[in-house]
DNA sequence: ACAAAAGTGTTCTGTCTACACCCATGC
DNA sequence: GCATGGGTGTAGACAGAACACTTTTGT
């Protein structure tokens, strides 16, 4: 136990993990990545990245390794979902774990299993498999985060490529929030906002007359549009 | 160390704590329970009640334990704000916390300083002392997530009286945002969304025509309200 | 008497909603 | 040729912002 200049503690603990809840979105569906466990508990179920946190990491830090080690995924952007720590979620013991959730943009979607993960694949969100320990009550406060996270920041964008269609963006939306826009309305309320700049005809590849017209995130009209989100 | 089963895990572990941000309204303004350390580090310094999770809890429980311990609070509503991790936030070892938020009703603000607490205090959220460890930034996290939680669930109301008046509900809102409100605007809105059932004029001891008139939350117009704000 | 607090309505503007048709592509 | 997907505009309802005066109480 550790010692720092007089004082000492000496207090029962418990083990801290951190998880993964990594979304991608394939043009089509939201999805999610999942490992299939190699080891007990929850040998061959299917899982979120994860592991034991380390003494000279953060939580975040922790996160982004194991990701890393079992995935080969590394995400820019984190969100801290929750702690859980339900007396009897890891039938090892007791366990705290600490929820991640992070996105990645479609052309890093690559992943292969490695470490603790036999295997390693994309789920859409509509379609999860049964999962191990608490992870599905875990998956739904991080889908609930990554809706907060669209409220509060261009999360939207960092999943989607560096050029896009609205329909692309609707599609994308509609998995998040789990409801229908009305297409002209959710263009408008977009083109409008000044988070869109369109990408010149010569850049895209557009195929005719009514095929999608292409957009790129305008980080300079995101100040504004926030401000907007804050009124009461 | 613990075995259940045929498994057994032999990780490093560090020490795990809560962290209580209370919220309270006196009518005037939004304050915050504070403690006066008892013990190192930080002896008599001002810090948030908490302390190290026990083996037979889940965090809001050990959150709930130490909030009572330490002041003799016990709120209803708690919402978890985040975990803590760096590495050096605690100078007795590698330790780390997970914050929640309460809010407790004027007539609940009663504190008695008790166990590891030399003294317990309400602070304006705006006059804050210095604080213990990172405190100052548990702090900042937790009032953010006040404002989350003003939006999705009717916690306004959780800390006011059960009877209140609209200019004291306007205070409290002008403290949790920062910002001020029109009071015109602020009424209108309020009235109109279906919240809010005036109290009999006999019920209320009104003095005057200019007096405020007196309101009660109406569980009623709630759910109307909330689907209002999951627009986009 | 003066300052501080609270009740009260209207106008303007912007945003959200609902809704239908045409064109192009792929099957 | 049929289903799918995508571009495009308008009218009505609602919500937010700005804004001034009067009454009462306490100092």
């Amino acid at each position: 136990m550790e010692e720092t200049g007089n004082y000492t503690y000496q207090y029962w603990r418990p083990a801290v993990t951190v998880d993964n809840v990594v979304f991608s979105f394939d043009g089509t569906h939201l999805n999610v990545l999942l490992i299939r466990r190699k080891n007990e508990p929850f040998k061959d179920k299917w899982a979120f990245a994860g592991g034991f946190l380390d003494e000279n990491e953060t939580l975040e830090e922790a996160a982004r390794r194991e990701l890393k080690e079992e995935t080969g995924l590394a995400p820019k952007h984190f969100m801290e979902v929750s702690a859980f720590s339900e007396l009897d979620r890891d039938p090892r013991g007791r366990t705290i774990s600490v929820a991640f959730a992070s996105v990645v943009r479609p052309t890093q979607t690559a992943v292969k299993a490695g470490d603790d993960a036999a295997d390693a694949r994309w789920f859409p969100v509509t379609e999860l498999p049964m999962l191990a320990f608490d992870h599905e009550h875990i998956f739904r406060k991080a889908l609930w985060m990554l809706r907060i996270g669209f409220l509060n920041a261009p999360i939207a964008f960092l999943l989607l490529d560096d050029i896009f269609t609205l329909p692309e963006m609707q599609r994308l939306y509609t998995d998040v929030y789990g409801r229908n826009f009305d297409r002209r309305n959710f263009q408008k309320k977009f083109l409008s906002s000044g988070l869109l700049t369109q990408v010149a005809q010569d850049e895209a590849d557009r195929k005719s007359a009514h095929a999608p017209l292409f957009y790129r995130f305008n980080e300079g009209g995101y100040a504004e549009f926030r401000k907007k989100l804050w009124k009461l």
